[in-house]
DNA sequence: TAGTGGTCTAGACCACATT
DNA sequence: ATGTGGTCTAGACCACTAC
């Protein structure tokens, strides 16, 4: 691995961290370094870099959770994988359609404010009936729809969003623009058989079997801003996820 | 929070920021420190607790990584939720199921040598006809079955393998006993309605809904180990997880 | 015995948010 | 202007693996 050469700019405000780090997956990711290889210890590096070892340390970490390298005690630091490892993160189904090529179109069936019931409230921390805004809308890929997504939001972050909007971008990023900074979510992952509402909304027969998604967001301040309920045609969805023991 | 007592035994082997975390995570389940509560601020933390400041700031990371704590530059870091965020590992159905107090009963259908399909083969990153472990089992609770599950496994590692055994741990565990270790895994859920053969096994009408998850394991020295296709009643069963922005 | 990663220290300077 | 977390350094000692 001598001949990979890195390139660290100490005046960005990219940290060198992340600068060491995002080299080491191109590496990988164009074979330079092969499934197998091992790195040099982290001593060298430190020094051939020219950076603490620390700093090493927490490039390679990066990787490591990523599950692209494995270390090990008295031996080294092995590459493991080279294939690209998406994380499952905070994204929306727009973002992921978009990112494999494919050209989604969303059809915004309901927005407006409604009194939240019971089973809202309660996620949302809210008092019942509290005011929300509501919306559901329809993925579709070709003319194929894929998802049902309604989701339940707080007033004060979603009541300027109007459904032009909704249809050329995905909520999380216009949530952003309204300086909602997304942190955590809780997702719930499970399936059933599509009643006659679903059916008919997604083009299939009663009882097709479908994805089901429920997700409650809270943003960089604690506060729980969002709560999805997501239903995906199985055929032609599912979720990819990377675990990594820690 | 002035009033939390943090004691730390330097002689364990028990890290010593693994010791502030846990103690960290008891104070915010017990509600000693209560959603929105802030911490005090690092340096300060590092001096009463008699630790650097990368040590506080290491078992500081480890909660925000489980979603409890949030840190703002310039503000602070504050607890953003009182649940048990249980993060989403490496485990098989059988700890999922013991872990919520219920006693799954196992039922090993299959379990011998077969030679790996194009499929399997090509999952294990083995020349096909390679002998692999093909394992068949079905999991219940209370006369209830929930799962199918089948595997496939390096012959080396499995091969001692025995029913008696499967009927009474999980396969991760006999894994480990010999020499395993999981490292990551890439899992993909998806749902399909259940086939003749699987309703039968699940005791279900054809057609109804199932959780469908393709889980292909790396032990920590970047080897294949083992494929795994499961089958849930989804009326039973779902998969949750926690995303956290990074 | 030699070499590796794992942990820990005691500082330093900076970017950012708030007052 | 003040206080916070974010980054980085240059060491140290230890636990584990392999030979």
């Amino acid at each position: 691995m001598a001949d990979l050469d890195i390139t660290l700019n100490r005046v960005s405000p990219v940290p060198l961290y992340h600068q060491l780090s995002r080299q080491l997956v191109a590496a990988i990711e164009t074979g330079l370094l092969p499934k197998g290889a091992f790195l040099d210890n982290e001593l060298d590096l430190a020094d051939r870099w020219q950076v603490s070892r620390p700093t090493v340390r927490r490039a390679i970490q990066d990787l490591v959770d990523a599950g692209m390298l494995v270390r090990r005690r008295g031996v080294g630091t092995q590459v493991v994988s080279d294939q690209v490892r998406r994380p499952f993160k905070l994204s929306s189904l727009f973002d992921d359609l978009a990112s494999i090529g494919r050209a989604p179109v969303t059809t915004v069936l309901r927005l407006g404010t409604v009194p939240a019931d019971d089973d809202v409230a309660d996620a949302l921390g809210l008092a019942p009936d509290t005011h929300v805004v509501h919306i559901e809308r329809v993925r579709s890929v070709a003319a194929q729809p894929l998802a049902i997504m309604r989701n339940w939001l707080l007033l004060e972050v979603a009541e300027t969003i109007v459904a032009d909007e909704l249809e050329q971008r995905g909520l999380y990023s216009m949530l952003r623009e309204r300086g909602v900074r997304p942190h955590s979510a809780v997702q719930r992952l499970g399936a059933v058989a599509a009643n006659e509402v679903d059916a008919g909304l997604l083009g299939l027969p009663v009882g097709s079997p479908l994805i089901t998604m429920r997700r409650v967001m809270q943003d960089n301040t604690g506060r729980v801003v969002e709560l999805g309920d997501h239903r995906y045609d199985a055929a032609h969805y599912s979720v990819e996820l990377n675990v990594i023991e820690s």
